[in-house]
DNA sequence: CGTCTATTTGAATGTACTCAAAAGCGGTGG
DNA sequence: CCACCGCTTTTGAGTACATTCAAATAGACG
């Protein structure tokens, strides 16, 4: 059911006992997502953290000449969100929309501070789950500073295994900061220099 | 004193009787670090996180070429880790190393850990400073994605707005991933155009 | 004053982008 | 089943952005 992937994931840090895990379930809206539906558009404030548990979303900003920057997909398991937006409730800079047809889980900024007051284990669970996104972005942005577009194409792979079969091959280019036609270039060049 | 900066900030999220910040400041260790003194390595286990009182310290990786790029500063009031590294115990690719120098506290990952269960009070600081950091990251990477080279260069003057006027400009280029030749061939070209 | 490092300048090169057009690849409707 | 549509991928030529290398200039400091 759609709350077990977050439920396990939630119980690998901390031990809840039923009724708290009951309470925290009812401040969850489940929400089913259509493809290229959006949850959150530029200038919008982030009301909700999103937990992905069908499909995938992809977190992206627009630059001033229109083109998408891919920041972040998230597949089942991930939690995705404009956390500037979200933290200090003031509009943001991303769009969050559905790749395929996928289900979310929502827990509003109010709830999830309520929950922090009523739960302090849920302290434990989210200063964790920070920690990491944190120490993932820090050596995303070596990685941008110091690899070549072919070597972060080679990293998203590892990354993202699961992905890389079913994106169109311009959202990976985008990821990883280069144009579609570059992407293209590269990867048949390798090929084709074995 | 030494450790005044780091409890004002504490105190700005949570509020700790004298008991427990007095255990809290027992667990810190004062450090003096001379300029280009190195607090981490490549392949080194961070061991504490760093908290900067006096100078400056900076983060950065070094790519299989030999160039370094600077992934952060670390001016007074700043935390600077090779997160990766201190939450999982295992080896870093982040060098560390005092700009000038500088004064810092270090507080040990088993210490932190034993704060965690002991005063409860810092999941939430520490989660909060987590968030935050995940947050700017999070912006900063949609900087390296969308914006030019001297876009990012004035981002930079605005984050750092004291450094800007006591770093070489090498290491500002090194910061937002250009050539040192190539920053200051934009500075020029901009101010000619005026 | 000399030494060391940072900055500037310029020429040549490489990396990545733009624009345009062609080719491929599902899906959909007739 | 085929023809067509929309979208992605490929290809190529021309251009812009950024690096490399070398050398000259400028600043900081003992």
């Amino acid at each position: 059911m759609s709350y077990q992937l977050l439920l396990d994931n939630i119980s690998k840090c901390i031990s809840l006992p039923k009724d708290e895990e009951d309470y925290f379930v009812s401040l969850l809206k489940i929400k089913k997502v259509k493809r290229k539906q959006f949850l959150l558009q530029e200038e919008e404030v982030q009301k909700q953290a999103i937990f992905v548990t069908e499909g995938c979303l992809r977190g992206y900003a627009i630059d001033k000449n229109g083109f998408e920057h891919i920041l972040q997909f998230a597949p089942p398991g991930w939690w995705i969100a404009d956390m500037n937006s979200l933290l200090n409730q003031e509009p943001g800079i991303l769009y969050i929309d559905a790749i395929f047809n996928s289900e979310v889980l929502l827990l509003s900024k109010t709830d999830q501070d309520e929950l922090f007051i009523r739960i302090p284990g849920f302290e434990r669970f989210f200063r964790i789950l920070s920690e990491r996104s944190f120490a993932s972005y820090q050596y995303r942005m070596v990685d941008s500073l110091s690899l070549s577009a072919l070597e972060r194409y080679h990293n998203f792979c590892k990354l993202y295994p699961s992905l890389i079969e079913c994106l169109p091959q311009k959202q990976v280019a985008s990821y990883i900061g280069v144009t579609p036609e570059f992407l293209s270039a590269i990867l048949n060049k390798k090929i084709s220099a074995k």
